[in-house]
DNA sequence: GCACCCGCTGAGAAGAAGCTGAGAATTTCC
DNA sequence: GGAAATTCTCAGCTTCTTCTCAGCGGGTGC
């Protein structure tokens, strides 16, 4: 369920995983990114070519080139288009770390769409400067998606990553009602097998945090989700 | 039955149950929809072809080719187009998650043709944008469909599920008289056995909760059914 | 007017949905 | 390596929901 704010960027998503790929064009294109997908490094680059992407979602490890030779040879044309790296979890490859520096970013897989989601918007707000700002605000709730700090009636708030990725999907969504399904996948990572019960608990653990005082905005809709909003039923 | 709004959308019905086609070919085509049907994927893939749905409703399990094959190949030719798919309520199935990603959405089987219709006018709705809002409003009576709120004179009032499917049914019928067999048969899931005096339980419940002021909306027709409407008769 | 039928509603049983504390497993941090 | 934080599961509990039943009462037909 996209946030639609500006008429939004043009992504070039670049991963061999077939299921991967499909996950993400289906779910940043209805978050309203217009996607191009390619699955090789040389793909990648004719694609690229035509669809003059403001942002590339790169997959470090393709079958042809590598992620880090794609993104030279993208630049080559002295154009600096940003990037998001997909990276294994035990990846420290300090290549990463060198193109971070660069305004860059990186989201290890398995990811949560919502962690995707986010670091895209963040580089192309730190690189675009056209994005809105990050910091999310509901009644006395706010949250900072730069710092991860969160307040409620301006004190300080402090969340573990899964509490405030939920929050912030919440909040992104405020006045929608979300089901635990919709919840699941797109809070906790894509290769998560659990049960809905845990976004109940999470859903209890955030009410005690954030939404201990009047008036409540954490709601249940018995049979349908969850919602945030201001007033009581 | 059908809330005839604008031309609507064309729909294309993939189920090996035969009972299930015949059931959602009528009513969804009763609801002012354009149907076509298909008893497998391959079959699926041809009418497809021929008809150019703007959303396919679609059983997972089929004895081919399973559904998310074939929307990976109605999709092959670049066609987003959108599913609302049928699923057993225990499909533990990994794929099934993921399956709200992309605007599309799923109903459980049993469902109740009340339930589905109004999920495809919502996925319609979200993908096509040329559907109307979805609230529903008659008189003072106000619902909303998206966050499943319902107001009588601005005033929130909360129902439990039947409740709420019972009385949009009564709303998009508004003016129509419906017998309660009706009211059983698009309300209640399709496989409920029970009679008809659950419908005068609930519409009893209704009425305590919306209908409880002047003027009264909810008439009883006796021998006939309820309508939904503002004066008497 | 009387009897009958239909619909209304309160009571209650059975079940489903959701909340939360406890604790095991895992990860992170120092 | 150990402590602390976090994630996730599970089970008990509570509350809400569904559905049935039976008695009541008012309308209808004769």
């Amino acid at each position: 369920m996209g946030a639609m704010t500006t008429p939004e960027a043009r992504l070039l998503v670049v991963e061999d995983d077939p299921n991967i790929v499909e996950l993400l064009s289906a779910s940043l294109r209805y978050a309203g990114f217009d996607v191009a997908a390619a699955m090789s490094g040389a793909d990648a680059l004719t694609v690229a070519g035509e669809h003059k992407p403001d942002l590339v979602v790169l997959d470090v490890m393709l079958p042809d080139l590598d992620g880090f030779e794609v993104i030279r040879r993208l630049r080559a044309g002295g154009q600096r288009v940003p990037v998001v790296f997909l990276t294994a979890r035990d990846n420290t490859d300090d290549k990463i770390r060198g193109l971070t520096l660069g305004g860059d970013d990186y989201v290890t897989k398995p990811f949560s769409l919502e962690e995707l989601t986010a670091r895209i918007r963040a580089v192309l707000r730190r690189t675009h400067s056209a994005e809105p700002a990050g910091r999310l605000a509901f009644g006395d709730l706010e949250l900072d998606e730069e710092t991860h700090e969160v307040f409620r009636g301006g004190s300080r708030i402090s969340l573990s990553p899964t509490e405030f990725k939920l929050l912030r999907y919440l909040m992104i969504n405020a006045g929608r009602v979300l089901s635990k399904r919709q919840i699941l996948e797109h809070v906790w990572n894509y290769d998560f097998r659990g049960e809905d019960n845990i976004v109940e608990s999470y859903m209890s653990y955030l009410r005690r945090k954030v939404d201990n005082t009047e008036p409540r905005m954490l709601h249940t809709i018995r049979g349908v989700g969850y919602v945030l909003r201001a007033t009581d039923a």
